[in-house]
DNA sequence: GAGCACTGC
C-alpha cells in the first residue's frame, strides 16, 4: 500500500489531555476579569475543563450572539441548554430554543438531555418537528426543533418573543433553512436586545459567521452610561472534541477511474490493515451497485478476501435493507458499507475504523434562466472531505484514504462549496420572507446572497401565479393563503383552485402523494412485474389521477401492507401520503377551505391541476420520432419519462410536474389536458395563436 | 424503454 498512497501532511488535531479542554478566545478586549479567563484577545489560550459551563453562561450573559465551535463529541449540543436552563435562562415563562436541521437529530438529542435531566421528555424537555409536538406550553422549558419548523414559527410570531435563548446548531452546513433562519434572527436581535443567539458551527466557518453578526455598536449605554445591553460583537468559543485521530492518506498521482480505484483500495485495507469496518463514499445508486458487485465478485473468487461483508447504503434503498449497516459486524469478519452522501451526515454509523473518499458527490444546480435544476457529480469540498474523515475517529484512532491527491486537496478544492442558497430554486423561500413582511429580497442581509437572477425568475413564477401583485406584495387572499401551504407554491395554488373547482379532497390526496419521492417499491430486476402492476392503476388522464386510483385501493385494502407488496406499492410511502394528506386537511380547514369531492370528475380535476401547473405545459411535436414535446413557454425539448403511464401513449398536450434532466429532459408525473384550459387558468400567461395557446 | 445525492415544512 505504501508505493500508492502517501501520509497526508496537516498535523493532527490537538487533543491535549484527559480532560477534554476547552479553548476560549473573545473577539474583542474584555474588559471585565471577574473570571479570571476573559483576558486573553485574539489569542488562544486552553483553559481547564471545569470552566466550559463558566465560560459559556458568561458568554451569554455578556454577548448577544456567541459562536461556539468545535467538533463533534463535544458536548455542545447537549451540555448548553442544560447550562442555560441551570442558569436560571429558562424562569419566568421563557424558553430555551434549540434547532437541528434534520428530524431524526432533533429527537436523538431531546431525548438525550431529558434522560440527562432526568426528567420526561415532553414535559420541562420537549421536540417539535413536523407531525410531532412533544411540549407543554405549561411546563416546557427547553425546546428542540427543526429550523424548518422554527421558520414557520415566526409566521405567528415574527419577534419569536417566547424564546429567551436560540441555538442554532449545524450552522456551518448551510442549509436553505439556516440561511434564511439566521438572516432573520440578525433581524429580530435588533428589536429584542435581550435575546441570546448561539450558533454553533465548524471552526471553518467561525469568522464568517462572527462578522456576519457583527453590527456597529453605537448605541450600547443606557442614559445614565451603563451598560443596558450587551455587547454586539459576537464572541467566539472553540470547544475541542473527543474524537479520536484520523490518519489522513492522499494518493501519490491521481486516478481517473475513482471506482475501480474505490474497490482496489478497500481490498488491499482488507489485507493489510487489522480489523474494522470500512466506509466508501461514492456519488449513487449506480456507482454503488456497481462498487458493490466487483467487491462480491471479488470474494467469489478469492479465497484471501472472505470475512468481507459488503452493503449498499442510499436512502432509496428499501428500509430493511437499509437497516442491515446498523447490524453489529460478527467477529473476525469485516463491514464495509459503501455508501452516498447520506453517511456524511444523516446516518451515523458504528465501528467505521477506515473511510474511503472518493472526493465526489452528486449535487443539486439550479439554473435560474431555463428554470431546471440539475443532479450532477461535482468535487466535494474541504469541509466536506473533513466531514467525511472524521467518520473514522467514532471508537478508536482510523485512517481516512482520500482517492486524489494531496496537492488536488489544497491547490483545487473549494473550501466550503456553495451554500444551498445559491444552487436552488427560491420560489418557496421568497414567499416565506414575503410573509414576514420582508418585501426587498434582494436587499436582504443574507449570509451568502442568492443570484439576482434567481431572485427574479423566482419573483416572476410567483407573479404568474398570482400569488404576488405587481407591487410584488403577497396578494390576499391567495397569496396568503399560498404562504400557509408547507408545500411547493405551485402545489398550493392548485389547491386553492381545487376549492373553487369543487375537488380539494381529490387534490389533497394528489398533493400529498406528489410530495414524497415515489409511492412505487424500487425493484431493480423485476421491473416488468412492476409494470405490470402500475397497469392495473393506470387511467388515459395520466399520472395524477392513476396516483388517486392507488389511494383509493390502499384506503379499501384496510391500508394494508399486504396489499402494497401484491401492488408493488411502497407501504411507508403510502404511511407517509396519509399523514400528510392529514396535515394538508387541517391547514386547508384552518384557511378556510372546505373538502369537497368531485365524485369522478376527472376534467375538473385536471383543471385544478393545470391551475398550478400551467407554466410546465407541453406540446408533442408532430412530426417528429420518438415523443418529443416542447414547452409551449420557451420551446424546450422535453420527454415523457419512462416511469410514466403516458409513457408511449403520447396525448398531443400535457402538463407536468417536474423534470429530471439526464442527457434528456424527461418529464415526471403527466397529466395530458385540454390547450383551451391554459388559456382559461392562466389568461395572463397564455394568449392564442391561430387556436393554440401561446406564451406571452 | 430509463433512472432518483440529501434534507425539510
Amino acid at each position: 500500500m505504501s508505493q500508492f498512497w502517501k501520509p497526508g501532511s496537516e498535523r493532527p488535531r490537538l487533543i491535549d489531555d484527559e480532560e477534554g479542554g476547552v479553548i476560549f478566545y473573545s473577539s474583542s478586549p474584555s474588559t471585565s476579569s471577574g473570571f479570571g479567563y476573559a483576558t486573553i484577545e485574539k489569542q488562544r489560550q486552553r483553559l481547564p475543563v471545569y470552566k466550559y459551563r463558566t465560560a459559556i453562561l458568561y458568554l451569554v450573559e455578556t454577548h448577544a450572539t456567541t459562536i461556539i465551535v468545535g467538533e463533534t463529541g463535544s458536548g455542545k449540543t447537549t451540555q448548553i441548554p442544560q447550562y442555560l436552563n441551570e442558569a436560571g435562562w429558562a424562569e419566568g415563562g421563557r424558553i430555551i430554543a434549540c434547532t437541528q436541521p434534520r428530524r431524526l437529530a432533533v429527537q436523538a438529542v431531546a431525548s438525550r438531555v431529558a434522560e440527562e435531566m432526568g426528567v420526561k421528555l415532553g414535559e420541562e424537555v420537549g421536540y417539535t418537528i413536523r407531525f410531532e409536538d412533544l411540549t407543554n406550553p405549561d411546563t416546557t422549558k427547553v425546546k428542540f426543533l427543526t429550523d424548518g419548523v422554527l421558520l414557520r414559527e415566526m409566521m405567528d410570531d415574527p419577534l419569536l418573543t417566547k424564546y429567551s435563548v436560540i441555538m442554532v446548531d449545524e450552522a456551518h452546513e448551510r442549509s436553505l433553512s439556516t440561511d434564511i433562519l439566521l438572516g432573520l434572527l440578525k433581524k429580530i436581535q435588533r428589536r429584542r436586545p435581550e435575546l441570546r443567539l448561539i450558533i454553533s458551527s465548524a471552526t471553518i466557518e467561525a469568522k464568517s459567521m462572527s462578522s456576519f453578526f457583527q453590527t456597529s455598536s453605537k448605541k450600547r449605554k443606557g442614559q445614565t452610561g451603563e451598560d443596558l445591553e450587551p455587547r454586539t460583537d459576537p464572541a467566539i468559543l472553540s470547544v475541542e472534541g473527543r474524537g479520536f485521530n484520523v490518519q489522513i492518506h492522499y494518493l501519490e498521482e491521481p486516478v481517473s477511474d475513482y471506482l475501480q480505484a474505490a474497490v482496489s483500495t478497500v481490498l488491499s485495507i482488507h489485507d493489510q490493515e487489522p480489523m474494522g469496518d470500512i466506509l466508501v463514499f461514492l456519488t449513487g445508486q449506480d456507482d454503488i451497485d456497481a462498487a458493490v458487485q466487483l467487491l462480491t465478485e471479488e470474494v467469489h473468487n478469492n479465497r484471501k478476501h472472505s470475512g468481507l461483508i459488503i452493503l449498499p447504503l442510499y436512502s432509496g434503498l428499501p428500509r430493511a435493507e437499509q437497516d442491515l449497516v446498523f447490524s453489529p459486524t460478527p467477529r473476525g469478519q469485516r463491514k464495509i458499507i459503501i455508501s452516498t452522501n447520506i453517511a456524511e451526515t444523516s446516518l451515523t454509523l458504528e465501528g467505521i475504523v477506515y473511510v474511503v473518499d472518493s472526493g465526489f458527490s452528486k449535487q443539486r444546480f439550479y439554473n435560474p434562466i431555463s428554470n431546471i435544476e440539475n443532479l450532477v457529480v461535482a468535487p466535494i469540498s474541504q469541509a466536506s472531505a473533513r466531514q467525511r474523515a472524521g467518520r473514522a475517529g467514532r471508537v478508536r484512532p482510523g485512517k481516512c484514504y482520500r482517492l486524489y491527491t494531496e496537492e488536488y486537496f489544497v491547490k483545487e478544492m473549494s473550501t466550503q462549496g456553495i451554500p444551498e442558497m445559491q444552487r436552488t430554486n427560491l420560489v418557496s423561500c421568497v414567499i416565506q420572507l414575503k410573509a414576514l413582511g420582508i418585501d426587498n429580497i434582494l436587499g436582504f442581509d443574507w449570509l451568502a446572497s442568492p443570484s439576482p437572477e434567481a431572485v427574479i425568475r423566482a419573483l416572476e413564477v410567483l407573479y404568474s401565479l398570482r400569488i404576488l401583485d405587481d407591487d410584488a406584495k403577497l396578494t390576499s387572499p391567495t397569496g396568503f393563503q399560498v404562504a400557509e401551504i408547507s408545500l411547493d407554491p405551485m402545489i398550493s395554488k392548485m389547491i386553492l383552485s381545487a376549492n373553487l373547482l369543487g375537488c380539494s379532497e381529490e387534490i389533497i390526496t394528489i398533493s400529498a402523494i406528489l410530495s414524497i419521492q415515489s409511492i412505487w417499491v424500487s425493484v431493480r430486476g423485476s421491473q416488468k412485474e412492476l409494470d405490470e402492476a402500475k397497469l392495473r392503476f393506470a387511467v388515459a388522464e395520466g399520472d395524477h389521477v392513476t396516483y388517486l386510483n392507488v389511494y383509493k385501493g390502499f384506503l379499501e385494502s384496510g391500508k394494508s401492507s399486504q396489499w402494497c407488496y401484491k401492488n408493488f406499492i411502497n407501504y411507508h410511502a403510502m404511511k407517509k401520503v396519509i399523514e400528510i394528506r392529514e396535515q394538508l386537511r387541517r391547514i386547508a380547514q384552518r384557511i378556510g377551505i372546505a373538502l369537497k369531492s368531485c365524485e369522478g370528475n376527472t376534467e375538473v380535476l385536471r383543471k385544478a391541476i393545470t391551475a398550478g401547473f400551467f407554466a410546465n405545459a407541453c406540446h408533442l411535436e408532430t412530426f417528429s420520432k420518438g415523443g418529443m414535446y416542447k414547452t409551449v413557454r420557451g420551446s424546450q425539448e422535453v420527454y415523457i419519462h419512462p416511469s410514466s403511464v403516458l409513457f408511449r401513449v403520447n396525448p398531443k398536450w400535457v402538463i407536468f410536474h417536474s423534470l429530471v434532466s439526464t442527457d434528456r429532459q424527461y418529464m415526471r408525473n403527466v397529466t395530458a389536458i385540454d390547450p383551451s384550459w391554459l388559456i382559461e387558468a392562466a389568461p395572463h400567461f397564455y394568449e392564442h395563436q391561430r387556436g393554440n395557446p401561446v406564451a406571452y
